[in-house]
DNA sequence: CGGTCGATTGAGGTAACTCAAGTGCGGTGG
DNA sequence: CCACCGCACTTGAGTTACCTCAATCGACCG
């Protein structure tokens, strides 16, 4: 298993990074690392609980590398553990009958992936490695019985389940109604506000994906998303060269639902920093009619 | 609370349905329905844990009732509880920042609701019931201490929990990757399956939605929902009138990648039950460039 | 029986796709 | 070292799937 595909190690390029922080934080045990609760919440961004103040040796939970463009888990492999990004960055994937991949998120730090895998018993999605990566390897008995001993840890853990299921709730609201140029804004966006949370720069940061995994997670082709970064580039909310991404407008990208007409684009190139509202309000193809005064 | 909407009250109209199975399965006690753990497990469609066997009053929980057009929760309420569906259908949707709404969902029966409210202690989506509903309501609280009882039960709520995100990871890749004509016919499908479950007629059932809430739910507009839907009527892969369907074609639904174009369409009304392979391969705009030779 | 709402259907427009050519970069081998 | 190759990306031209706007029709309801 797992097709180790020897490419270029490219010892986690982030060139972006301000204070570029080694990855080596957690517990050294057996020459592996290893990390203990209190760093389980942190890197899961939720409060640490009063159990992660002790100092237990079972509440170690091992650290595994991967490298760039390996597997951690395919599609109908036997499911028996949870993963989170300490650092580097993923994708996970569904494929499709034809075996055209599909991609359902880029995890990076702080992210859980495999949660996919509980239900079945098997992993419904693949992970792989776009750089080389450190995760946390988290097995399922073991969380579930951290779970039942300390009640805050099994709250954080439905709770992490849960906001798993907000992010693909939103997902799929932008794939249903926005624009591929408001996609594409939202996206950087996001992977700005990701940047931001990670400690590195939001307004300047590499692209860890192709344009194709980006046009794919955003279900556009891509061309198009080559385009639309293009045209972003172009009227001045960001600068491009190749994967390098530098943000100039981010208020703008947040608000953008539509870009306006190409014809009409030249102009507003001169006239930068002039938009406050929301460009316009197409009612856009969502269902609207109530019958109720919605109140409450 | 709950502005009733005295709308008639239609009896869950369900046409099709064989041995109409009325309601009244729960217990009673003061007046009103409660359902054991077993029933919970029943509906929820997972097996029964050794608890379940238990008569416990602990272990009953409530039943709630709710009319066509009320809603179960909007968006920011405080949560406290998550739903299950005993009979009746739904829809969960979210709204943008101009009030159109995007269906995420169409519970009904054995489907959970409500799990997104965990994470922030609100609701994160809105249910509104499109049908006379009668839901067990589920107290959070109630539910993770009852998982810390019974381990196959705890177990139980991860596995409904990963189910709803598998789901939803199946719907991100449609909306990235199908036509409007496969959404669509997979969205039948999904239903015909859903009806057989529930004991239901899986060839002729009514659509609980109107063309519009289709059309946000698979990110189209209900003009190219009902246009689909006369297609696939005229070439016998379905018969359509208002919101009775009738499946002709199972198969052919299933695998329906993209229609012939309209003009070759014609001689094929003719000639049906002629199809066993896929219609086409498109290479489709998935994520492809990858390692593995991607056969199948 | 008129009003409202949902569904159907047509005509026309356009956003995004497809196909194709061309560039730049990084790796590899002569 | 440079020529070559492959891959990711860009950009253009043409096509089309789906959207938008609009008219019509039927069902349901007060």
């Amino acid at each position: 298993m797992l097709t180790t595909q020897l490419c270029a190690i490219r010892t986690e390029s982030t060139p972006t990074v301000p204070g570029a922080t080694p990855i080596e934080t957690g517990w050294q045990r057996q020459g592996k690392l290893w990390s203990n609760l209190k760093e389980l919440c942190d890197v899961l961004r939720i409060p640490p609980t009063s159990a992660s103040l002790i100092a237990d040796e079972e509440l170690l939970f091992q650290h595994v590398q991967f490298k760039t463009g390996q597997r951690i888990h395919t599609i109908g492999q036997s499911f028996d553990a949870l993963y989170i990004v300490h650092s580097g960055f993923l994708k996970t994937v569904l494929i499709d009958e034809y075996g055209n991949e599909q991609v359902l998120s880029f995890p990076m730090k702080g992210d859980l992936f495999g949660v996919d895998g509980i239900h079945t018993r098997r992993y419904a999605s693949e992970a792989v490695a776009l750089s080389n990566c450190d995760l946390i390897l988290l097995p399922f008995k073991k969380l579930t019985a951290l779970g039942r001993i300390h009640l805050e840890f099994e709250h954080a853990i439905y709770s992490v389940m849960s906001r798993e299921l907000v992010r693909e709730q939103a997902m799929i609201s932008m794939l249903g109604a926005l624009s591929a140029e408001a996609r594409v804004a939202r996206f950087l966006v996001s992977l700005s506000d990701r940047f931001a949370e990670m400690g590195y720069s939001s307004k300047l940061f590499n692209l860890r994906m192709t344009r194709h995994e980006i046009g794919s997670y955003l279900g556009l082709t891509l061309e198009t998303v080559s385009r639309t970064l293009s045209a972003f580039n172009e009227i001045g909310l960001i600068t491009v060269d190749q994967r390098s991404i530098g943000i100039k407008d981010a208020d703008a990208l947040k608000t953008l639902r539509r870009l306006p007409p190409s014809s009409a684009r030249a102009k507003q190139v001169a006239s930068r920093k002039a938009r406050q509202q929301p460009p316009d309000v197409p009612p856009s193809r969502g269902t609207c009619s109530e019958t109720i005064p919605a109140q409450m």
